[in-house]
DNA sequence: TCTAAACCCATTGACGCCCATCAAATCCCA
DNA sequence: TGGGATTTGATGGGCGTCAATGGGTTTAGA
């Protein structure tokens, strides 16, 4: 699967329409969908942007948990109907929905988040705020990460 | 199987025709019968969409409980016997039957939203309420999906 | 015969698709 | 190694197509 890196920012045109960084787009090639899934995170300003097999490891794993129960209700209220299919255009641009644009309070340009097997969509200004305190509580409270053991990188 | 993403508001006219969102309807095709499976929620203000394939699903489900009993009763009560087939018209729409559109108090529009392996079908404002408290309720108690063991996410 | 559902056709507005431009990074060669 | 040429990615705009919608007409069943 693949990774996405770093961070982007592009221009949203009169029409709404927003280049997918090359490197990303790079990384959502070979689904039977050409384009990418996004949905509201809600925990944050931002959008979470991902690709359709994520998605459908999804749908699989929600399927286990007992239907109509509520636990059921609203994963699927919040994940699934919050998504929206987001197709490319010939030149990798894509229209994000005006929901999606007013939760993350995107107005001319938006900031393409690297995050590993997903990545986010925010307001440049916010995402540079979130960093910059994402940075101070790493310092801070001495923040680790642990391998995973018996995993090698390269899945 | 096909997935069901993101949520589409229609109008209701004076006939009582929707049309079902092109992306459903595009999720829907392949079965016998062209259209859909619907029956009213017992837990929400809803109606319950799916293909015929899911409610093969239901049915085998059903199969596991004790004939006869009251579990099993209830539930080909709640479901099956609730269950009408709304076929498409040559412009992809359907007709709600009186039923469900007082069960979910449609009037003008109706809001149709995607919840992976189903869709629901709601009256606009009701669904906008719901969706809100799931999303509180997704943030207040960490709602998190568990992916599930054993799947692959690269595929 | 009357009503309701199925079928057909017209309109319109948003979106997908195409082409043009421009800037930047890379490549190539003297 | 410097500078010109080429490629690739980002951006802008025009136009055709399809989905959603509304209404009329025919068919079937009561």
């Amino acid at each position: 699967m693949a990774l996405f890196l770093s961070t982007f920012t592009n221009k949203v045109d009169k029409k709404g329409r927003v280049s997918v960084p090359a490197p990303f787009r790079a990384a959502l090639v070979g689904q039977n969908f050409n384009g990418l899934v996004a949905f509201r995170s809600y925990r944050l300003p931002a959008i979470e942007g991902l690709d359709m097999a994520r998605m459908e490891q999804f749908s699989e794993s929600a399927d286990a948990l007992d239907l109509f129960s509520e636990e059921h209700e609203d994963i699927t209220a919040t994940i699934f109907a919050d998504a929206v299919q987001l197709p490319f255009d010939g030149e990798g641009r894509i229209v994000l929905p005006q929901n999606l644009v007013d939760h993350a309070g995107i107005d001319e340009s938006a900031t393409f988040v690297g995050r590993g097997r997903t990545f986010q969509i925010w307001q440049p200004g916010k995402f540079e705020d979130f960093q910059g305190q994402a940075r101070e509580r790493a310092r801070d409270q001495g923040l680790t990460l642990r391998l995973r053991p018996g995993q090698d990188g390269d899945r």
